[in-house]
DNA sequence: CATGTTGTTATGTATGCACATAATCGAGTC
DNA sequence: GACTCGATTATGTGCATACATAACAACATG
């Protein structure tokens, strides 16, 4: 084996070595020093490469005791959220986007439950439809805290979606996703066009800015819809 | 604003520009040499914390162009994949499995299809569901690649998962995952003591090894499951 | 005008060194 | 024996420097 001198190249002879139980789960692997020393390159290097691996879940490094090989290579898969528009264009379609309600009013309890705020809070209530090509393509069902987004009660939502808009002009801090599949009610069956009870794959996001929640959506996707993402392992 | 004088700080510090629009969508940041000076620390500490916020999507980098703001600061979820068994016992139950079927036969045309194998490869097919506290936490519908993994074919999955032994056995290289919301079918209605055609969240995972496909599963969660997870931004 | 060639520049990476920090071990003390 | 406290050690990080690489720009040449 000659000296790989980049990081890329440790590390690939780190995931080669995992790879063919040459150092088995659960298995003090040599120290940063002698790994550098072994595939002559400097420890800096040999750091880099095993700081990703272990990001990645394969190792776990603790001070002191070393690095050892991950026992259950716990995989993980990165889910990206883009904005619709985009997810949409990216498949070649023409987007659309059409608001089909606005209202101003207190949350429902499980929308005031996932932000944390009391049910009496003042929330603006907007359901859209984007569309692929004319057809319908996603149901969005959002929810803004207008305590924390003043604007959102004067901005005209028709043209450009809430997606978008609130991307632009709220800076989000973090935000928390859950995924399930739901049954079609009788408002998203007449938006969808889809036979009501139908099993829908929903997205949620609740995120909040720097101090305050600022907005609450669920997606109802259409029937058959699937979330593909790479696993990193 | 005092030096950081680590990455972290800076990280921070430039986090901070941006959510206060100090720095724009789509503008240029100042140079990493710049920013090391006005920072007062080394070119290699702001080069860690602008890689890192790379990766996190929310600042562009391109060779000589410079350093951008993300227009769409697109986020991203990450899944942890953990084993079923750990799951289930983070949630203070007690973890059950049972093996339902076991037969070997050519796949169906979906699951050729998803690992890239012809219809006449020979597989292992395994059903098996796995108990919270005694009551169906999750039914397991997987396939295994006879040619990749040949010790599968004698092995005894009755005791343990195939989930658990395929993790300890074959080392993964690479995977894929796919969640859907489908109808329950009279099959998984049987096992899962669900009625037929409730909506179910199913997670379907191809594996590859270093050169041939190992495995394909699909997993039908009980109705109501989420899949929670952080968004990172 | 099109096209290559050469600089310039910002990011990407490797290195040697120093020190920080956390965890572990073992000696010494009560 | 239990406990405290330091020595040891592996990882974590910062810094200065050097060179690599990609991309853009300006110039030169046919």
């Amino acid at each position: 084996m000659t000296a790989p001198n980049t990081w890329q190249g440790v590390q690939e002879e780190v995931r080669r070595r995992i790879r063919s139980r040459e150092w088995k789960p659960g298995e003090l692997i040599p120290t940063e020093t002698d790994l550098a020393c072994e595939l002559g390159c400097a420890r800096t290097t040999v750091n880099r490469a095993l700081r990703e691996l272990a990001s990645a879940g394969l190792i776990e490094r603790r001070r002191k005791s070393g690095t050892r090989v991950a026992r259950h290579p716990t995989g993980r898969a990165v889910i990206e959220i883009p904005l619709i528009r985009r997810e949409v264009e990216a498949t070649g379609a023409r987007y659309g986007y059409a608001l089909l309600s606005r209202a101003t009013t207190p949350p429902p309890a499980r929308v005031a439950y996932a932000l944390g705020l009391p049910e009496t809070a003042r929330m603006l209530h907007l359901t859209a439809i984007h569309l692929a090509d004319g057809a319908p393509y996603l149901l969005e069902d959002r929810w803004i805290n207008l305590a924390a987004v003043p604007g959102a009660e004067t901005h005209d939502f028709t043209a450009q979606s809430a997606n978008e808009w609130l991307l632009e002009t709220v800076p989000v801090a973090r935000g928390e996703l859950a995924i399930a599949a739901r049954p079609c009610g009788k408002a998203e069956a007449r938006a969808l066009d889809v036979a009501e009870g139908t099993p829908l794959l929903t997205l949620e996001r609740s995120t909040w800015g720097p101090e305050a929640p600022v907005t609450f959506v669920r997606l109802w996707h259409m029937p058959g819809h699937r979330i593909v993402s790479p696993i990193a392992g």
